[in-house]
DNA sequence: TTATTAATCCGAAACGTTTCGGATCGCTTT
DNA sequence: AAAGCGATCCGAAACGTTTCGGATTAATAA
């Protein structure tokens, strides 16, 4: 382990200026600069983090909490937000920490975590509109990011796709092809992104003049394969008016309806169009499906970087001027959808 | 952010027995203790970690790095085992970290990490019998553990199921029941766990006199349901006598062969014996297949905390007396074995 | 010439712990 | 009375940085 002093033993130059020629102040020499990073190339030099961490209060650590039951998806969507995360991290020298714990412990993790300070800042998935999460560390004035929209005014950056624009574009494809029966099923009803696309929903139907039906509509606390089954097979079934589309929140609700179709013998798109939102997760590609699935595509794993990066200009206490960043999504159509036949 | 200079000046005691009182030294009156560790948690204290690390060398982090391309299975099986690993290690007060790096990196991303030496110790899942990443870290004398024993002889504790005693059970229930032409579809034929299973599934064919067939055996990277269904289709295509039973390295490769059994318009258990080893991730419940698998069982949620106990043991500098843990399997029989009957 | 300034450098303190090597005190043994 | 001992306590140094407040020197301006 070389030090700063061994660098300065090594030049006969003080720690002090070796120190600042590191870190790049203005006040050393172009000269001795040079000779300063040689040898510490040479030395193998890497600074202690933890000496470091005890004068500036920075630590290199950002952490990510999650519950151990994974409300809002599966795993495989954690996983890869968690990749994402840590290698953009790992870009800006700093270490990602995962911390699991039980759903109802969650806020009394954070808080063991603000109290024993070590945390440069936090990233915070699918907030809700009022989150105990993030007035807590708002309070506290630990540094965070959302993806998601959080309904609280707290001065805190912001990633989140545009939810409501990209449902209106699913919506409007839809009714422009001659639909009018479109049944949405989605996610936890409580989330920012599905508020935001439920509104869409709902305002892109009025637009058209077309009444809300609320049994086309479905919210499950999981994203899954099943949620999209059981519902759409619920709705086909229920006696009323068939939907003669879906939009489906993630692509795995649209690979449940592709099932629930094939068992019900209805053809996409001849007899029901389906579109989906994709978060492009490898284990689900959107152009795999058959028929290839229309969606908005805005990929989970571009997200990293633009959250890392808010997050880190706030450590940094550089003024975030637009501390909201909105990303938009993609519109692809593929063969899923197609104009509405009246079954006759 | 309270100290132990604080507490120091509130009681009137010195700061190293403060200090020394907090750290359970013997050396100071029971009294004062007990005044001390009030005076704590009235001023709500939590040591500096990096403080401490200065002086201890010990920072309370503890890392597993991983390759961005996942080699030997899916994501999910990923997340069970970090958040499994986050849980045990919060229990000793250790930050688990994740790093994630292209897989051609991953030796530099631990070079750099031990350059660095900010971090108490290493978890490897899936150690490679002679793994390079074993071998730099145990070089460089930082602790680790391993799950999956290395061929490499050298001092750190490994945790690991029984992988030849659970592909033996397997194999002798199959042949039990009449079987003698046995299939084995795994994972990446140089890791540890498919070696030993596939010397078990050869011991056991050859204790029955039955010959070793080339083509009954098939790896793969990733232990896919595609895995299992190409491979199971392809060898009872091949024009050869078909395989009457298969044994998959996980539920995910049996899975896929329920549904190329499906397509071939073979019926389980009737004209085909499937067994799994079970990892029992939440995603593939094998009570839940059709009809209901049998398989060999050790929960991988299961392998975080002997994981998590034998680092730490480790770090701590504690004689690991057994470095070697293993676990052995539960065998469950259910109903996708049966009675060999040949296809007349 | 003298005062000012810019460019470089540096000593020392500070961050919050732990730990080494005693110091103090009262009691027991010689 | 002196020596020894156990139980408690503590001062100071150390870990490796950063940073505050100058100090030094040489060039420039007055």
């Amino acid at each position: 382990m070389t030090t700063l002093k061994d660098i300065s033993r090594k030049l006969s130059i003080s720690v002090t200026t070796v120190s600042r020629a590191l870190n790049g102040y203005s006040d050393v020499n172009e000269e001795t600069r040079k000779r300063i990073h040689q040898a510490a190339v040479e030395l193998n030099y890497r600074p202690n983090q933890f000496a470091r961490k005890l004068v500036t209060g920075r630590s290199g650590l950002a952490a990510m909490v999650l519950p151990d039951d994974f409300g809002i998806t599966t795993r495989a969507i954690w996983f890869e937000i968690l990749a994402g995360l840590s290698v953009e991290f790992a870009k800006h020298d700093i270490d990602f920490v995962l911390k699991v714990s039980p759903t109802d412990q969650i806020v009394n993790t954070y808080q063991r975590l603000i109290e024993r300070n070590a945390m440069d800042g936090f990233v915070i998935i699918a907030a809700l509109p009022k989150d105990e999460r993030v007035s807590l560390l708002a309070r506290n004035d630990v540094p965070l990011v959302l993806h998601g929209r959080s309904e609280q005014v707290v001065e805190c950056p912001v990633f989140d796709i545009n939810n409501y624009e990209l449902m209106l574009q699913s919506m409007q494809h839809l009714l422009e092809i001659g639909h009018k029966r479109i049944a949405f099923i989605g996610g936890p009803a409580n989330h920012g992104f599905m508020i935001d696309r439920t509104r869409a929903y709902r305002a892109a139907l009025a637009s058209e003049g077309i009444s809300f039906n609320p049994d086309y509509i479905a919210c499950g606390e999981r994203m899954t394969e099943e949620l999209g089954m059981v519902n759409s097979i619920r709705m086909c079934r229920s006696g009323g008016e068939e939907p003669t589309a879906f939009v489906c929140a993630n692509t795995m609700i649209a690979k449940g309806i592709y099932s629930a179709m094939q068992v019900l013998g209805r053809n996409i798109p001849e007899d029901v169009s389906v579109v989906a939102h994709d978060d492009a997760l490898p284990e689900y590609r959107a152009v795999d499906f058959r028929p290839a699935l229309t969606v908005t595509r805005a990929p989970l794993r571009d997200s990293s970087r633009p959250l890392v990066d808010l997050l880190v200009r706030r450590i940094r206490g550089e003024a975030v001027e637009s501390l909201t960043e909105i990303q938009e999504a993609e519109f692809i159509v593929r063969t899923s959808t197609s104009h509405f036949k009246s079954i006759a």
